[in-house]
DNA sequence: TCACCTACGTGCGGTATCGTACACAAGCGT
DNA sequence: ACGCTTGTGTACGATACCGCACGTAGGTGA
């Protein structure tokens, strides 16, 4: 429908679903501030307890909230993509949080001052309603973590992260080596080893020093537990349902 | 300041801290609305998936956010009490969500219709406010619970859930049967049994048959990891200072 | 008073994960 | 080509928690 001209074909700020999911008007509006800028591996979007100058609105990188205790230990609480925004803090009143947001797959993003979201955000147009929203899938994810990190084996959670982060890119490959997978887990590296070496034996992926390729999916899902599918159907349902009624 | 006639000198919508802090014109609007109801102890405020037709205000109650999984294995992922409210999904725009809402203690509470509450949160108001603020520090609280499940023990962890519960109650006595606790943190009941029996020999608590008394707080928060002080401090921090700018 | 139920205590083998140590192999710079 | 760094595989005892079984004791009702 919009065939304006874009500054480059690669890179469009629609390809961030929520910012796709905007009434043109509202999408205009913000168009002059989007910012494209590169999100580098490792990188730290916004540090625990530190201020938000910025939302980003992810389009090809992955994005993890983590969490890093007194004694160094860390956890993943939630991934985010292209179907999300990190910086939720800006918009829902505490301008900071206790979490880490860093760069777990290098891509692109765009991002939006704080100053712009906040205003277009009290207009109480769809940046709002979409905003909450994704913020009650991101409450359903980390809800979801806080079970299968009690529940749940090593091998079905390394499942579950395989598949919540092939979901947010376009390949069915990842770079990733078990060192940061384990860092996100908030388990042993050797735990990781072990995990994808059964994954690997039973053919459903390949790895190779920091490089995976899932090979199976199908049978990936097969061996997930039952938090990735309720993290997936929640968030199609909190964000997919708009976009049919809102448009 | 408000010397208002109450129906009764025992309860009124003010216990609740989040109604506390609202400016008069807001309060009175929403008072007519608000219905006292006494939350008896195992009611489900609401279920999985099913649709919320009122949000709750507790004032006496504990109300424990817990989610439970295909095979019957629970946990808890958040606590609320005077301090918040139950029902985020009614203003956050999914309507429902995925886990369930239980009164962990018996007490009282104020519920508002959920016509009601949308009407007042899309004023844009000081509730649209509070309830984000409320919300990121749940969200806090959720974040931690997953941390906490990862690296502490249950020891650790008991102690973090008596002090959260203990926050939520006037006294320093907890009815709650060790079954409870178990199905609350997660785990079996014989190691609620272990850990309690080695707080009750180190003279911080004191069980009996469902009914816990704490003897020495400041030890039990000597014990504690720190995932207890982060969460009331988030706490503290977003609605707290709320109240100081917005008097 | 006695039977019964609920809540709690305890013991024991099983298992997943941990902590640590070390070996190996792929890539990279010189 | 060589050594170094980085990423991965493996081993082994320690430990926290599990699953199950059973024992005990306080409270309740007939």
């Amino acid at each position: 429908m919009n065939k304006m001209p874009e500054a480059s074909a690669k890179h469009n700020p629609k390809q961030n679903r929520l910012l796709a999911a905007l009434p043109s008007a509202d999408y205009e509006r913000l168009l002059p501030d989007l910012e494209l800028i590169p999100l580098p591996l490792g990188w730290a979007v916004y540090e625990a307890g530190g201020t938000l100058g910025y939302v980003y609105f992810p389009t090809t990188s992955i994005v993890s909230l983590l969490y890093v205790m007194e004694d160094g230990a860390s956890a993943e609480i939630a991934i985010t993509g292209f179907d999300g925004l990190v910086g939720i803090a800006l918009f829902m009143g505490g301008e900071s949080t206790p979490s880490r947001a860093v760069v777990q797959s290098a891509g692109f993003g765009y991002r939006l001052r704080a100053s712009v979201l906040k205003r277009e955000f009290n207009l109480g147009g769809e940046l709002h309603r979409l905003a909450l929203r994704y913020t009650q899938a991101l409450i359903t994810q980390m809800a979801q973590t806080a079970v299968c990190n009690r529940h749940h084996s090593l091998e079905q959670q390394l499942c579950r992260w395989l598949l919540l982060s092939l979901d947010r890119l376009s390949s069915n490959e990842l770079n990733m080596t078990q060192e940061l997978i384990a860092s996100m887990l908030g388990v042993r590296r050797e735990g990781v080893t072990e995990a994808a070496g059964l994954l690997q034996r039973a053919g459903l992926i390949q790895y190779s020093r920091g490089h995976i390729t899932v090979l199976d999916r199908p049978k990936l899902e097969q061996r997930v537990c039952e938090c990735y599918a309720v993290v997936k159907r929640e968030m199609d349902r909190l964000l997919h349902a708009h976009v049919m009624s809102g448009s």
